[in-house]
DNA sequence: TTGACGACCATAAGGTCCCATGTTATCCCA
DNA sequence: TGGGATAACATGGGACCTTATGGTCGTCAA
């Protein structure tokens, strides 16, 4: 498999080491990227994290703007300035700086939350919420979608 | 054959184990999909399930959204997040998580039902409910439509 | 020296693979 | 056409490996 999917909650020990999954670890080693690439979420208490998919991403999203640019600056620094690479011990696991931890409220349990290109950091119990926010929003969503294509259905598409 | 048709009721193993039923394994193996992927369905107690074909419809449904928008965030987090890729044993079972267990209300038996693209997976009672509600649906829409459909049917429509 | 950190080792639980068995469906040949 | 041989499939169980997780020891730096 090539993309992050599925979620996975798991724990800190003492010495706040936390195994990353192993289907994770899988995606990470075919992306080909030495470590975890991660920076907190813009707008949500999280963590994003990858690989050279993700870094991609940032890039992208960086040059949308031209050099020296306020927007440019601006995503430059909230983005790379953030970022962290996080050394994957030989077991499969991370440190998870304060700065990351304190950001998404993470004390002994996270959860991994599988987004295809890359994957979140929740603590637990507002991953829970967050989920079930979400699923609200996609049933509803969802139900608008359905009447639209049914009513293509109507005109003999068929599938 | 290349879809998915006919419905099965198989039972878990003590281990939690369950057979896919062998029409399903040929389809699935013409769909090249390595594993099965799977996740609750919004809005029935049962777990959808499919190869490539099924991953490539959700990926359809999210990229109807723009980048970065609140829906496109919340349709990845509900369908990758709670998405699984089960790893189909030599004998062709695999084990259902705890989560889609849940979700379906399973315990030691399972109905496949196959949907063309994609099959579902129930719990036996309830499947036999919702094809007796869904039997009764259809027959009132079709006394409904029987006129438009035949002269539908009369253009060549096949099936 | 002490504390943080990384490399290495240990272990229990769960997952995966492999082999075995009974039953059903299919095929083939008389 | 009937009946036996054969193959396919669902199911069961045991051995082995992976994974998550905990701990120890050495090293480097403040």
């Amino acid at each position: 498999m090539d993309r992050f999917v599925s979620n996975y909650t798991l724990r800190l020990d003492a010495k706040g080491r936390v195994s990353i999954p192993a289907p994770y670890r899988a995606v990470l080693a075919r992306d080909g990227y030495e470590g975890l690439y991660c920076y907190p979420a813009l707008d949500q208490p999280a963590v994003d994290a990858g690989g050279n998919a993700l870094l991609a991403e940032i890039e992208a999203l960086i040059t949308r703007y031209p050099h020296y640019s306020d927007e440019r600056d601006a995503f430059t620094l909230a983005l790379y300035g953030t970022s962290e690479t996080l050394k994957i011990d030989t077991e499969g696991r991370v440190i998870l700086p304060d700065t990351l931890k304190a950001h998404a409220g993470i004390a002994d349990a996270i959860s991994f939350v599988g987004l295809g290109h890359k994957f979140q950091i929740w603590e637990p119990g507002r991953f829970r919420a967050q989920l079930a926010e979400a699923t609200g929003t996609v049933r509803a969503l969802k139900k608008q979608l359905g009447s639209r294509v049914a009513a293509h259905e109507a005109h003999g598409a068929r599938e």
